[in-house]
DNA sequence: ATTGGTTCAGTGGTTCAACCAGTTGTGTGT
DNA sequence: ACACACAACTGGTTGAACCACTGAACCAAT
């Protein structure tokens, strides 16, 4: 007795229409072939066609116009972040690598201001159990829960969808989990820096630290919040 | 002869559902009314609902699963920065702020690496224009343009498609109109500063610049690039 | 009383065939 | 040459029917 569950027709529409647009094989500006054609080439009816349009009409790769077909978006303008999890990550790991550490570098600056004393002992603990880890996809996951309550800690809901965003793009991208066992040392040693950080409740020179904008005078300063043991 | 162009009954019912959605009258984790019930409720064909819970299925809001009904997905942890596009604005105004400021310091940072001398002409000339625009309308679309043109320099697809949500969860924002008419002045001084650090051709200076992260010496040093004229 | 399996009602998933409603082009009348 | 009407697309919506999955209720055997 497995749980098969068989796929949806609806998402295999829409990943296979998807991929064709990605693919350019249906190109920007382009109408889709009518929707009774279109549906009897694809081998569903044409409702379930339909549901699958409109899922990518909310992805912005997709826009319906009555008596005027389905035409292809310009994702480069229409798309959102959340486009970049159907895109092979290796081509663009290193710009959501940057993406990703300014965006953390902003909260832990915000988190400076709003995280409670609770927030930055849960982050104490969870940064301790990843060090105990062994299994590869439970660090992967711990590191997600590890900035995902980083984040929360800000309070900021928009910083919150745009980290959602991120973590998702990564998320089962081999890329990523690879990138991410390669530099786990340096994972533990952010988590503590970041912890630090927030501890000292200096938005400023946390953000400053993190972005590598620091003065001489500063950079005295931080090695000694950095190097400080304990609490 | 109007072009009336009825509003779509898909559009409606997916408004309407987010909305209840957001507002809580559906509560997170709360399974939705069956599909049969509900769509009598909202006095349209199930189809049809059901083609708008796949749009919000997209959206992150809702999932739905054979025998198990539609639920209400916790959006704080699903959704995307899309989502912003139909809260209001007000209340989220700054945290919408500092991350454009956030985002947009790092396009020119990187625009001084990429941009091409065509696009600081293009920028120059899209700047000059702001500055004789009377129509508010007008200023806002060419606000919009200068940065999409900015942040097109910067080659980084990811920064575009970050942008592009950005963008859309101002356009229309009656916050972000008088935000923006208010600082008018101060949009075009931004303009101006942006033309001259990415024509420097220094990143790092560049980001610090605009995240106010310089030093003494530095700030002589970006005083004098702001206030050269001319080229 | 506990366990195990069966049944059944309720859910979303899919299909069919038909019709409604915009958009476009084409042809006919003037 | 122009204006209008029509025809032929297109997507939008509907109703009814059936399939497939889930969970709870039920009943039997232990």
């Amino acid at each position: 007795m497995k749980k098969v569950q068989s796929v949806r027709a609806v998402d295999q529409i829409v990943y296979t229409l998807r991929q064709q647009i990605l693919n350019g094989e249906y190109s920007i500006g382009t109408r889709l072939p009518a929707e009774r054609t279109l549906a009897s080439q694809l081998g569903v009816n044409r409702l379930t066609l339909r549901a699958a349009i409109s899922y990518l009409e909310a992805e912005g790769l997709l826009r319906a116009q009555q008596g005027q077909g389905v035409t292809v978006c310009d994702f480069h303008h229409t798309a959102s972040l959340e486009l970049l999890r159907h895109l092979p990550l290796d081509k663009r790991l290193s710009e959501v690598l940057s993406l990703r550490q300014l965006v953390l570098s902003e909260a832990v600056s915000q988190a400076c201001s709003t995280a409670t004393a609770a927030d930055v002992n849960r982050l104490k603990s969870i940064a301790e159990e990843q060090m105990r880890r062994k299994n590869e996809d439970e660090f992967i996951d711990g590191d997600h829960h590890f900035f995902s309550v980083l984040v929360e800690s800000t309070q900021n809901f928009t910083l919150q969808l745009l980290y959602n965003s991120l973590s998702r793009i990564t998320a089962e991208q081999n890329a990523w989990t690879t990138h991410l066992i390669k530099n786990q040392q340096q994972a533990f040693s952010s988590y503590q820096a970041f912890i630090k950080l927030i501890a000292h409740r200096n938005p400023a020179l946390a953000k400053k630290t993190l972005l590598g904008h620091l003065s001489e005078a500063e950079t005295a300063e931080v090695t000694a919040i950095l190097t400080r043991g304990g609490q």
